[in-house]
DNA sequence: TCGCTTTTTATGATATTCTAACATATATAA
DNA sequence: TTATATATGTTAGAATATCATAAAAAGCGA
């Protein structure tokens, strides 16, 4: 079932919105202000995320941004009328929706169901670590934002070692996972196949380590 | 530019809206009840229609109802508030958005922004992509506007790998959609067939690109 | 049957992957 | 620290897989 982010400062209109999603069958979290909703989203996935737009620490729009920045979660803004509109709903800040306050819980709920359901047919299945991103659907890969070439055990290879971020792979894994088939110890195919990735993805090179002894990983240095 | 058609009984309202369509550059035509919108929309095609919900003759969701039984153009529905929201925007009577009065004339210019790009991007029987369009009642096909001949299969395969742009698609996956039977892997079929598609289609040729060991894919590269 | 589309088969061109040899880096123990 | 063993990185050419095209064979409707 969708999970919802609502993010609000003032704990009674969290908790009105909260009780009308879960009535809905919706999953429900809550964040407080922009800083926190950010956070959460870096180790979470949410399918649509209620945010008011004037919140203390990190206001609607700025929060949105950043969210951007990281996943591809629709959002829907909160706001009291008379905001600017352009600004609410504006194409910069990338809010999908938003609505006015005071709002009728129900018209909430039905945008919602709105948002998620444009979202899902239009959202490409996007990964996005650190300077990398990949269109799996399109197999295309992006390195610092620009189209990169890569062949396909290059595009496989990177795609098992990001899927599997931080964890360290033996070569005996990625033979599995990447080539299908048994691994010949002596076999320098993996250590040539990373070593031909690297050259192609440019300084995120860096994100792949050689794990002495052991085999490889993904990771994303803060 | 686009068209816009205006709908509602009083006369202000229209003037109103019409005044601030043509300011951002859209043609504009009005209609005083939902009877003479809908005979309006038999002989005329317009991208997105601004109807009032309370009208004489004919009200705005039956109207829209009807127009959708003609044409696929989208609707945005002004009512005042405290009408049931899901009447509203329901799905049943298959607004695509909808403003409350009393409503500021920027906000409406902006949904009306949204809802006409939405629209053309999902829009059904006419699919345009690039230089290409295909007319999938007719099964005729435009490439820079240029009516081209295209066998059936041709067509089918275009038609495919078009409704799934940006999507890498496998040659057995081809084959099931497009022939509609099980794959046999030593066949050349599905690459002769490309190549054949390639050389009908002039220069959008490059729009269908050969991912090297897993299949091909419609893109449009910006 | 004719003329067309579609499928199959064959072939050459090209890109990718593998192999093996060697170079370099790192760890360990003397 | 230095020598040694071991692991990893690099390189270039061979082997292989994949693709585009052509040509032949088969289907199919008029």
């Amino acid at each position: 079932m969708a999970k919802i982010l609502i993010v609000d400062d003032e704990p009674d209109i969290r908790t009105l919105i909260c009780r009308y999603a879960k009535h809905e069958g919706y999953d429900t979290a809550e964040a407080s202000d922009g800083l926190e909703a950010v956070s959460m989203c870096r180790n979470e996935d949410f399918d649509v995320i209620i945010m008011d737009a004037m919140m203390p620490e990190l206001d609607g729009f700025s929060a949105c941004k950043k969210i951007r920045g990281i996943k591809d979660i629709p959002v829907i803004m909160l706001s009291a009328r008379g905001e600017e509109y352009d600004k609410l709903f504006g194409f910069e800040t990338g809010a999908d929706d938003y609505v006015v306050k005071p709002f009728s819980p129900r018209e909430l709920m039905a945008r919602i169901k709105v948002v998620i359901s444009r979202h899902s047919r239009t959202a490409s299945d996007k990964i996005k670590v650190g300077n990398i991103e990949i269109d799996t659907l399109g197999r295309v890969v992006y390195i610092e934002g620009k189209r990169t070439e890569l062949t396909a055990k290059e595009y496989d290879l990177l795609l098992y070692l990001v899927r599997n971020m931080g964890i360290v792979l033996t070569r005996e894994q990625i033979i599995e996972a990447v080539w299908g088939y048994e691994y010949f110890s002596a076999d320098r195919t993996v250590d040539w196949q990373i070593k031909q990735l690297r050259s192609h993805i440019g300084k995120c090179r860096d994100n792949i380590v050689t794990v002495r002894g052991v085999g490889y990983k993904f990771e994303i240095r803060k």
